[in-house]
RNA sequence: GUGAACGUAGCUCAGCUGGUGGUAGCACCGGGUUGUGGCCUCGGAGGUCGUGGGUUCAAGUCCCAUCGUUCACCCCA
């Protein structure tokens, strides 16, 4: 028979890597929790509409990554910031409470060629804080991030720009594509392209060329509105208040087009071709596009679970390790049909007591089942042969000190479990 | 969608200008210890060399195709 493999760009998370994706959970949901940003848990299908109108009709995303049951009009979300907004728009949160700060963790899907730190169903941590348009908490959330990748020893440096608000970066957009189209001849195919398309992502190619021809193009940050120049700039000295480090990139840009004024990116060197870490920014309009109160601002981020996986793995160190769930209480080794039989309620009892009790059912050599306890990491394995049931007491060995002692049956499974604790 | 590299045991890999698949390491199983793990030691099991063609007396090795994987581009977390 033909082994039946996993599809291209999707990956089993092993029991051996557990214990990282199980830290990074509960690191992020400790330091939300200080931040007082809720969970709320969102399907992994939505309708195709959703994102069209949300990420945006011509953006990559939604052109040719998303995985769409046509027929159906439903989509397998390629990012989780649309849901959450699905979600607070149609159950109304905001009467609730004005400013909604919440949290979700999830798949997303994209296809797109895999690579490294880039797979087709990945996961994401996405935060979001609905209702507040002040700059403090643009701060707040870029400070809230650096926390969590302080909590996991994680090296990133932060970036931040502005994009500018509808008032401002139509003209900024007239100046950039002026400028490009003047110095088209020094530009790589793609950034002519752009040009026309998204003339914005030309100032952030990678190719040496465009990089020199774009050093001197316009700055969106000298063409911002007044009141967009006001926020940023409100926004670094609040960073600065909760002494953030980061650098302001104008190169800086967004794919998806809900985006306005503040962006922010956390990025590694340590990743390959993928920088980002974490991204996000501002998203002003973006709740009443999606049929929400009118002038509801918003802001959030996602953090890619992968990448940040992968990243633990790269700039490992030796005393951050997140520990497994640790080994068993104890191992019960039965030797022959009648101590199985014996040993069996046995282990039962050591579980409802609530430890972690191990045994198997297989009738090998003592040796090898001394060897299975060595490998479930046991504290103490107790061995029950004919003889021990004949004469009413096990041996229980300490598996650490090497100790062994007798332990009289009759003293029942809550003296055991006294006994290994 | 485009480009490049790579597919040999569960994992990591040797395998030279074509000449019998490796006492290889880790892991697994068993013995050394009549019933005691880790260290040691001896043994065992495990492979259609990704698949299909071609060249050749002879292909893991060379050629073509195909599938898969990886990395990069595009784009993005």
């Amino acid at each position: 028979m033909l082994k039946i493999k996993a599809i291209n760009g999707v990956k089993d998370i092993l029991p051996a890597e557990i214990m990282y994706w199980q830290k990074i959970e509960k690191t992020a949901c400790d330091i939300f929790r200080r931040f007082g940003i809720h969970e709320i848990r969102l399907p992994i299908l939505e309708k195709t509409e959703l994102f069209t109108r949300s990420i945006g009709e011509t953006t990559d995303i939604v052109e040719k990554e998303m995985y769409t049951f046509v027929d159906k009009k439903i989509t397998m979300r390629p990012e989780i910031t649309a849901s959450l907004l699905r979600a607070y728009v149609e159950h109304s949160l905001h009467l609730q409470q004005p400013v909604q700060r919440l949290f979700s963790i999830g798949p997303v899907f994209r296809h797109e060629r895999p690579q490294k730190g880039r797979q087709r169903q990945f996961h994401q941590i996405d935060v979001e804080i609905i209702g507040a348009h002040e700059p403090q908490v643009d701060a707040e959330l870029m400070a809230m991030g650096q926390m969590l990748f302080n909590a996991l020893s994680l090296d990133v440096r932060l970036e931040i720009n502005s994009l500018g608000c509808p008032a401002c970066r139509p003209g900024f957009r007239n100046k950039l594509i002026a400028y490009l189209q003047a110095c088209s001849d020094s530009l790589c195919d793609d950034c002519k392209r752009r040009t026309a398309k998204n003339p914005l992502r030309a100032l952030d190619c990678k190719k040496q060329g465009c990089k020199a021809a774009v050093e001197h193009a316009p700055s969106i940050l000298d063409n911002l509105c007044s009141a967009c120049e006001e926020h940023f700039s409100a926004v670094q000295q609040q960073l600065d208040l909760f002494e953030v480090s980061y650098n302001v990139n104008r190169f800086m840009v967004r794919g998806l087009d809900y985006y306005n004024r503040t962006t922010f990116e956390f990025l590694t060197a340590d990743l390959g071709a993928q920088a980002a870490v974490a991204a996000g920014g501002r998203y002003d309009g973006l709740v009443e596009q999606l049929g929400g109160p009118k002038k509801t601002p918003g802001i959030g981020f996602a953090l890619g679970m992968e990448r940040l996986f992968l990243l633990m793995q790269q700039q490992k160190k030796q005393q951050d390790q997140p520990k497994g769930q640790g080994g068993a209480d104890i191992f019960l080794a039965a030797l022959g049909e009648q101590a199985i039989r014996f040993a069996s309620p046995l282990v039962h009892q050591l579980r409802h007591l609530g430890l972690q009790a191990v045994m198997d059912y297989s009738n090998r050599s003592l040796k090898a089942q001394m060897k299975q306890a060595g490998r479930c990491h046991a504290d103490f394995t107790l061995i029950i042969g004919e003889q021990e049931i004949e004469q009413g007491r096990g041996i229980l060995r300490n598996m650490n000190t090497q100790e062994q002692t007798e332990f009289s049956f009759n003293r029942g499974a809550a003296a055991l479990a006294e006994v290994i604790t």
